[in-house]
DNA sequence: ATGCCATACGTTGTATGA
């Protein structure tokens, strides 16, 4: 099974890229990330053509998050199952308002696809919101979630959990995304039973997966791994391969200052699609899997 | 190592992002 994480920076800006990205890398299921879509405007259609089911939870004009799954997908929770009413649209500017976290059940796997606030400066009442939205899902999972059950919460967590995980911590962005208290609050639910797949399979620094769109920032490798797949120990103990696929973050049109996080679980590479015999299925599975390492595991291209 | 890029909304500018 493979399951996928992406900020597409506007999904109606980017459906061409992702439909693109879901034939190349044919994931079972896919959590997205600023859709910046209504509900209404959902691209259902689009995704359905590509063999997927889509549920989305968006306002409109920022956030937005969705999952897509070609295996199913049930016991759909929105906003930390905080009822319609209690959302206003995020028009008060309060995060737990705002479309940030979706969840899922696929093949057996919960699925949470989130969007954790970007906090811009700390110190500001955006910062302290980003930590309070981060301790409102950890409350969710405790509440919610089980973690001796297979489960994946993948998403933009706008946190490099550690030094290893920015080009420069230094640099960054006045001190969000690397300061103690947001890394604190990665750290409080690996304490509830989250682990950080990608860094499992990959102890090696220099692999982001967010790079700025300006400056040549991408092709200097200046970026931060920011994007997660942080899973349950039942599903840690399956992940067999685990990528940042670099080549989506590549070409034209733009493409989104993100690029996907991909993992793989029971197996590596995907089962091929019906209709190819068994020997011809190894071959192109091994094919693929070389085209996968050589086009993602480049440290820069 | 910032808003120099990109998005939406709406109209040639503003808000937001990480």
């Amino acid at each position: 099974m493979r399951i996928a994480t992406w900020n597409v920076n506007s999904l109606a800006a980017r459906l061409d890229k992702v439909r693109w990205w879901l034939d190349r890398a044919r994931p079972d299921v896919l959590l997205l990330q600023e859709t910046k879509l209504a509900d209404d405007a959902a691209p259902h259609a689009a995704f359905k053509d590509c063999g997927y089911e889509l549920v989305h939870h968006g306002q409109g004009r920022w956030n937005g998050v969705a999952i897509a799954s070609r295996v199913g997908i049930a016991e759909v929770v929105t906003a930390f199952g905080e009822s319609r009413a209690a959302m206003v649209d995020g028009e008060d500017g309060d995060p737990l308002h705002e479309a940030r976290m979706i969840a899922g059940t696929c093949a057996g796997v919960r699925v949470v696809s989130v969007y954790v606030p970007n906090g811009r400066t700390l110190g500001s009442p955006f910062f302290e919101a980003k930590l309070t939205w981060l301790a409102r899902l950890g409350r969710w999972l405790e509440e919610a979630c089980d973690p001796s059950a297979p489960l994946v919460v993948g998403g933009d967590f706008n946190v490099a959990p550690t030094d290893d995980d920015v080009w420069d911590a230094a640099a960054c962005h006045g001190g969000t995304h690397v300061s103690e208290r947001e890394r604190a609050a990665i750290a409080s639910l690996a304490r509830w039973g989250l682990h950080d797949a990608y860094r499992a399979q990959h102890p090696e620094r220099g692999r982001y997966s967010w790079w700025d769109y300006r400056a040549g920032a991408f092709h200097k490798n200046l970026g931060m791994r920011i994007d997660l797949m942080l899973v349950t120990a039942p599903l840690s103990e399956r992940v067999r391969w685990a990528e940042i696929d670099r080549e989506a973050r590549k070409g034209k049109p733009t493409p989104s200052d993100h690029a996907p996080v991909v993992i793989d679980v029971d197996e590596p590479g995907h089962p091929l699609d019906a209709g190819w015999t068994a020997a011809e299925g190894r071959i192109a599975k091994r094919q693929w899997l070389r085209r996968q390492r050589a086009a993602c595991a480049r440290p820069v291209t």
